[in-house]
DNA sequence: TATAAGTATACTAAATAGGTATAGAATATG
DNA sequence: CATATTCTATACCTATTTAGTATACTTATA
């Protein structure tokens, strides 16, 4: 029940892009050196943010990446879900048939964590990237 | 982002548990056959139960397990907590330092998750055994 | 005291996570 | 148009975790 290395540097990832100027393209070392992101992972993490549409990429020199989206529209469950394919906290919620028991699709433990599911995806979608960049700045001016 | 496989066979095991007579000392191979769980991993996964205090055990001839707790009091987060140890959605949750940036406990990400997954657990809180089963006796009459 | 239960520990196989290597394709610049 | 630079695609590798099994031991009932 925990997220994996590659979706907190996504989350890392995705936090730096946003507090660039608006189209801004940044190289990939340049992201690896400053979120302490081993540049090879970081490289085959990022493309699933690219094919998710999250990131635009862009080849060649002058080549790396920007964000697809404004911050504002990109939750912690995009980045997610980008990485990790869509959430299901316990193996049946994506399918029924993946019960090992004898998988009636009433079992009610079944009907309580689709729930919680529920609700935990429901807060990961409150978080976008413009909110907390901006959380991230006001504690930059009290210090 | 996902619970195990032992976590789902104890939601079983003290589901089942919880349909007995109380005090009803029920065997392992009982649960096991009921709840299509392997019977070596249901003994192996079912002594962090006991050991949490969530279920009772008795050796011996005649032995076996028991509710240690009434149905009502026990809810889906007692289970996870008793199989998999405390629920941290991202490692920085538990220990700041198991962060591999540089590790401020300011990292805007880090309160959010701290958020996302305060939400999960007072939803899995929310769900007792109590209930569980009686949604399911519900069902029985309906049919 | 035989036997039927759970306990404790250790072991193994398969899957997943985390990371690395290599060859290839696109593109700005001289 | 040649070339260096940047991302892409695929394959590979190692460590850790998950899921399950085996064996020896302890406890308690009849
Ligand atoms: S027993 Fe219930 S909760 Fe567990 S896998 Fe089957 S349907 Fe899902
Ligand atoms: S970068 Fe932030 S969210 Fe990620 S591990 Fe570090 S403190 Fe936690």
């Amino acid at each position: 029940m925990k997220f994996t290395q590659a979706t907190d540097y996504a989350f890392r990832i995705i936090f730096y892009l946003s507090q660039q100027k608006p189209g801004e393209i940044v190289e990939a070392r340049q992201i690896s050196e400053r979120e302490s992101i081993p540049i090879r992972f970081l490289l085959k993490t990022i493309r699933s943010l690219s094919q998710a549409g999250i990131v635009k990429s862009y080849r060649g020199l002058k080549g790396g990446y920007s964000l697809a989206q404004d911050p504002k529209e990109i939750t912690l469950k995009d980045i997610v879900e980008a990485v990790e394919g869509p959430v299901r906290i316990n193996k049946c919620l994506l399918n029924d048939k993946d019960c090992n028991k004898d998988a009636t699709s009433w079992c009610p433990i079944h009907k309580a964590l689709r729930n919680v599911q529920k609700v935990t995806n429901s807060e990961l979608e409150k978080y976008n990237f413009c909110d907390l960049i901006n959380i991230n700045q006001h504690r930059d001016k009290e210090e």
